[in-house]
RNA sequence: GGCGAGUUGGCGGAGUGGUUACGCAGCGGACUGCAAAUCCGUGUACACCGGUUCAAAUCCGGUACUCGCCUCCA
């Protein structure tokens, strides 16, 4: 079977031919550590968790590595922590609070990941562990005459590479005709951007040949890719909206440094996300991070599958109906793998939709299809190959939690048997307030535990009269 | 101003020339003391106008509308 994907360099679907079939690379653009994951940063995680776990699959577990980066130098986690530290009164030092917040964050972005089932990395780097390799880096671009120094900046040139633009389709005369922000004055070109900036004494900054300063954002993607795959790859994945100007830069850089490699071969973008058909965006207060959804009890699989549930290149529209839908099919499917193990590998017409540039949709649908036939083994094995957990909540196995269900269960059956329907339907409903489901046989009458299953008000309810 | 994406049945969402996508909701039925769950059946579609073709949701041209990027952003 072969695997085709969507190639943004080139605008069309094409056949992966690895490099080196017994080491795959892809490299995805990994989160800047400073507030909590919202949906939109959770969506390209899951999306390219699939096709790790796609290519673990074709080419086997330890011939795929996977990298994504963690950005802990930026910005805006600059501006946190002055913020933090003016709201606590300026008692720790600047560059400790810079490390708490990136330490925090990248352990929340671990727990959220986790939550939806996302498998870690081969290799996680932080930019501030790859200083030397971006310094080393920049200096080839200079040497080669590709970036220049200017002002305590050092800045790439991208009239010194006539490629530039080529990836995500951009004519540097018509971008900087229609440009709306003012250009620096130490710049050549309006479009040239910092590959090193001084820092002030105050910020963090790292030793390099143009002085105390810390490295532009998209050289620490070129450094990174350099040193963990080489100067060639296989993929290059991240949202759309980093294809211009991220992407292209860190294709300008690495190209120039490197003019005989082919940097990434294939580019795959995830498209954005939409919150009840509005941008998310801080500034409209509608984004909605993956915390939020777990502490509203939201399970990590629905988010998950809610993610899934549209082509990864398409927009995706948030929704709260969307995601009860998707919670209820993952609730159906639980219930339809209920005591079925799975050892066998995903069901072909699965592993063929994803295959088939990550199609999603397709995937599922084809999970449908399987979910009527008998093989719940290998049903269980493709719902879970999509990185959907599907075992059962360990609750359900606690003795107290039985005896007290079964107990009530018990006083139900005696009321049927009498025929006192009242009773029998009073026991029922306090026992569906408590999230426990019951289904009625001729012989019996079976429970399960919802997911709003809540252990305190079944307690409550076996202590009332009914 | 430049660049790009989208417009499919009540809703969600696949589909790059010819066969019912699929799911949810709805409706009808089975099962049930009544339910729940499950199962069976079922209707509704390709923004608009032209063109190519034996044949178009699918290709080409145009129109309208929606959205995104060009500035930090997944």
């Amino acid at each position: 079977m072969e695997l085709q994907f969507y190639n943004t360099r080139t605008g069309t679907r094409e056949v992966l031919t690895p490099i080196d079939k017994t080491n795959v690379r892809l490299y995805v653009c990994g989160p800047t550590v400073y507030d909590r994951a919202h949906i939109g940063n959770a969506r390209p995680a899951v999306v390219f968790d699939l096709l790790f776990r796609l290519l673990r699959l074709q080419y086997g577990v330890d011939h795929v590595q996977y990298v994504r980066n963690i950005t802990d130098i930026d910005d805006k986690i600059n501006a946190r922590a002055a913020a933090m530290r003016q709201r606590d009164g300026q008692q720790e030092e600047l560059l400790s609070v810079i490390r708490r917040i990136t330490d925090e964050t990248t352990r929340w972005y671990h727990d959220d990941m986790a939550a939806m089932n996302v498998l870690s990395p081969t290799t996680e780097p932080r930019a501030t562990e790859c200083i030397p390799e971006m310094v080393s880096m920049i200096e080839s671009l200079i040497i080669k005459g590709h970036a220049y120094e200017a002002d305590g900046h050092v800045l790439f040139s991208v009239e010194s590479y006539a490629n530039y633009g080529s990836l995500a389709g951009r004519n540097v005369e018509e971008m900087i005709a229609g440009a709306r922000v003012e250009q620096a004055p130490f710049k050549r070109n309006a479009m040239d951007f910092v590959l090193w900036k001084p820092s002030s004494e105050d910020l963090p900054g790292w030793e390099s040949p143009w002085g105390r300063g810390r490295p532009g954002w998209h050289i620490e993607c070129s450094a990174m890719s350099l040193k963990w795959f080489g100067e060639s790859f296989d993929i290059h994945g991240g949202g759309i909206d980093l294809a211009f100007p991220h992407h292209e830069n860190e294709a300008a850089q690495s190209l120039c440094a490197h003019p005989n490699s082919e940097f990434a071969k294939m580019w795959m973008h995830n498209g954005l996300l939409l919150v009840e058909g509005k941008k998310m965006a801080k500034s409209l207060g509608n984004f909605v991070t993956v915390k939020d959804l777990i502490d509203r009890g939201v399970d990590g699989g629905t988010i998950r599958l809610t993610l899934l549930s549209t082509h990864y290149r398409q927009p995706l529209d948030w929704t709260e109906r969307k995601l009860a839908e998707m919670g209820a099919l993952l609730r159906r499917w639980r219930r339809l793998s209920e005591g079925v193990t799975a050892t066998g590998p995903p069901h072909s017409s699965v592993v063929e939709a994803l295959a088939d540039d990550l199609n999603t949709p397709k995937a599922i649908s084809a999970l449908h299809a399987i979910a009527k036939e008998e093989d719940k083994m290998a049903f269980k094995a493709s719902v879970e190959f999509l990185g959907l957990s599907l075992s059962s909540k360990p609750i359900a196995n606690r003795e107290d939690v039985k005896k007290i269900i079964e107990t009530m269960l018990f006083a139900r059956v005696q009321a049927r048997q009498r025929r006192e329907f009242d009773e029998a339907d009073a026991i029922r409903e306090k026992l569906r307030v408590a999230g426990v489901e019951i289904k009625d046989h001729s012989n019996g009458s079976e429970w399960r535990l919802a997911d709003d299953f809540n252990f305190n008000t079944l307690v409550r309810a076996s202590e009332e009269k009914w």
